[in-house]
DNA sequence: CGCCGACTTGACACCAATCAAGATAAGTGG
DNA sequence: CCACTTATCTTGATTGGTGTCAAGTCGGCG
C-alpha cells in the first residue's frame, strides 16, 4: 500500500528465521537452520524485500483480502484490530523475526502499521501455501510460530484481566528490555519508540492514564524519564516485585 | 488424574471434526470428512475416551509434563493459567468440538478443568507427532485449529481492553446464546453451567461485580434471573446494541 | 433441622476515564 | 532566523465505576 521502496530480492537474501521455545514467557530464541536449506531456498525464491522508511504506514488493514504473509528483518509493526464501536486494541508489538498477516478465510483479521522504520519480507501467500505441501518442516514451523503467538496473546489476556494500570507498564517495560535493540543495558537507558497513544492502546488504558502510570513509576524511583521517548530505567528489581503485587481478589480453588 | 472411568476405544468410535471458518467472529462450523478416512482411522486407533462426572476436576495442570491432547465431545472445560501471585485467569470456556492441551516445551502451560459432566477424547502426544509427519492434512488441521484458537483469544483481548463489565458480560452471553447446547430458542431460556466465580475470572472482574452487572441487566428488562445458573433472554437487541456503545475515548487514528 | 456453600446486596474508598488546559517540541512558511 | 501552526505529551479537577469488606439470603444436603 505505501511501501516507499520495494525491490525484488535484494542483495542481502532475506534469512529465514525459525524458532524454538526456551521457557513460556520468554521470547523465542532465533535458530538459524532450522529449516533445511533447501526450505530456506524456496523462501527466497518467493519473497520481496519491502522498506517502510517511517511510523504510521499501514501495511495491510483488516478485512481487505489477503495475498502476503510478512516477516519482519527490522522495525517494530503494531498489530491492532478495531472493534464495530471503531475502538482501537493494539493486540502486538511485533519486532525482529515475527511472522504476521496470516490470513483468515482469504481476508486479513487485522491490521498492521509501521511504529518505526522497518524493513519486511514478503511472501505471496499462494505460493507459501504450495511450498507448506510438500515441505512439512516448514509447515511445522508455521504451526510453531502460531503457537508462540497464541501463547503471546493469553499472557496479554492474563494482564489485561487482572493487573492494575502500574503493573501493566511494568510488563510492557520489562518486555522491551529483553530486547537489546530498544535497551541498553550499559547505561540503561529504554529507547521506546512508542508513542503514548499506542502505549495506551495495548494496555487498555487512557492515554492520560498511561502518562501518569510513567509519573508514578519515576515518582517511586523506578524510572526517570529523559525525553518523551527514552526512560532511564533505575530499578529492575522494584518493576519486577511490582507486577507481582496482587491486585484483584480472584477465585482461590481450594485444591 | 481424576478420570472417573476410562475406557479404550469406546464402541462409538470419536468421530473426529475438522472446521472451517464461515467468519472472524463466528464459531467455527464443524465439517466432519475434512479428514480423509485414513487420517480418521489413525486417529481412533491412538484414541482414548475419558468421561468425568461433575465439575470442578482436574484434567491437567499447568507445568505438568505434557503427554495428551484432548478434544471435546460433550460438555465444558474452563482453560486458565494462574499469575504468580496465585491469581486465576480463565483464558476460555472449550465446548464441544474444542481441541486443547497442545504442549510447549514439553509441559502444558495452562490448567483444564471440567465445568460440567464431559466427555472427551485423548491422544498420546509423541504418537499423534508421528502421524502428522506423514499425513499432511491432519498437520493443516491442527495449525487451523490453533489459528482459531488465536483469534479467539484476540477478541477476547479487544473486550478486556476497551469494554465496560456490562458490556463484557453482554459479549459472553450473547456468545453462549449460539450454541444450542446452553440456549433453548424456544423459550428463551440460558443455561449457563458457570458459577460467578468463574464468570468473574473469566471477564477480569470480582465477582460481586459481575452479580451486579447481571442485576443491571435485569433492571433494564434485558434479562432475568430463573436461577442461579439460568437467565431468560428478553431482549437480544438490546444486548446486541450494549456491546456496541463506545467506552473508551481511544486515539482515533485519522486515516 | 441446622450447617454450609454459593449467590446476592449494601456501603465505602479508591482508582481511572473524562474534560479542560497548559507545556514542549517539531514542522511550516515568511 | 523567527512567528506561527500543529501534534504530542503532561498535569489538574471532577465524576463515575469497580474492588473490597461486610452482612444477608437462598438452596442443597447430611
Amino acid at each position: 500500500m505505501n511501501p516507499v521502496r520495494r525491490q525484488r530480492l535484494a542483495r542481502t537474501a532475506p534469512e529465514i528465521r525459525a524458532r524454538t521455545f526456551d521457557r513460556v514467557t520468554d521470547r523465542p530464541s532465533q535458530i538459524e537452520n532450522l529449516l533445511s536449506p533447501k526450505e530456506q531456498d524456496r523462501l527466497r525464491e518467493i519473497a520481496t524485500v519491502l522498506e517502510y522508511r517511517r511510523g504510521g504506514l499501514t501495511i495491510f488493514s483488516e478485512g481487505e483480502d489477503a495475498h502476503f504473509v510478512y516477516a519482519i528483518d527490522e522495525g517494530v509493526v503494531r498489530i491492532s484490530r478495531h472493534a464495530e464501536n471503531g475502538q482501537r486494541q493494539i493486540l502486538a508489538f511485533m519486532v525482529s523475526g515475527d511472522l504476521f498477516g496470516i490470513p483468515d478465510g482469504g481476508s486479513y483479521v487485522n491490521t498492521a502499521e509501521t511504529v518505526s522504520a522497518v524493513r519486511l519480507y514478503r511472501f505471496p501467500w499462494h505460493q507459501l501455501c504450495r511450498i507448506r505441501l510438500d515441505e512439512p518442516q516448514l509447515q511445522l514451523n508455521m504451526l510453531i510460530r502460531v503457537a508462540y503467538d497464541l501463547r503471546q496473546a493469553q499472557r496479554q489476556i492474563m494482564i489485561l484481566g487482572q493487573q492494575s494500570t502500574n503493573q501493566r507498564l511494568a510488563f510492557l517495560l520489562l518486555d522491551f528490555l529483553r530486547l537489546p535493540e530498544f535497551y541498553d543495558e550499559r547505561d540503561g537507558r529504554l529507547r521506546l519508540p512508542i508513542n503514548r497513544f499506542d502505549l495506551a492502546d495495548y494496555l487498555g488504558i487512557a492515554r492520560e492514564t498511561a502518562v501518569r502510570a510513567i509519573a508514578k513509576l519515576e515518582r517511586d524511583g523506578l524510572v526517570k524519564r529523559i525525553d518523551a521517548e527514552t526512560i532511564q530505567i533505575l530499578d529492575i528489581g522494584g518493576l519486577r516485585a511490582l507486577q507481582l503485587g496482587k491486585r484483584r481478589r480472584t477465585a482461590a480453588a481450594a485444591e
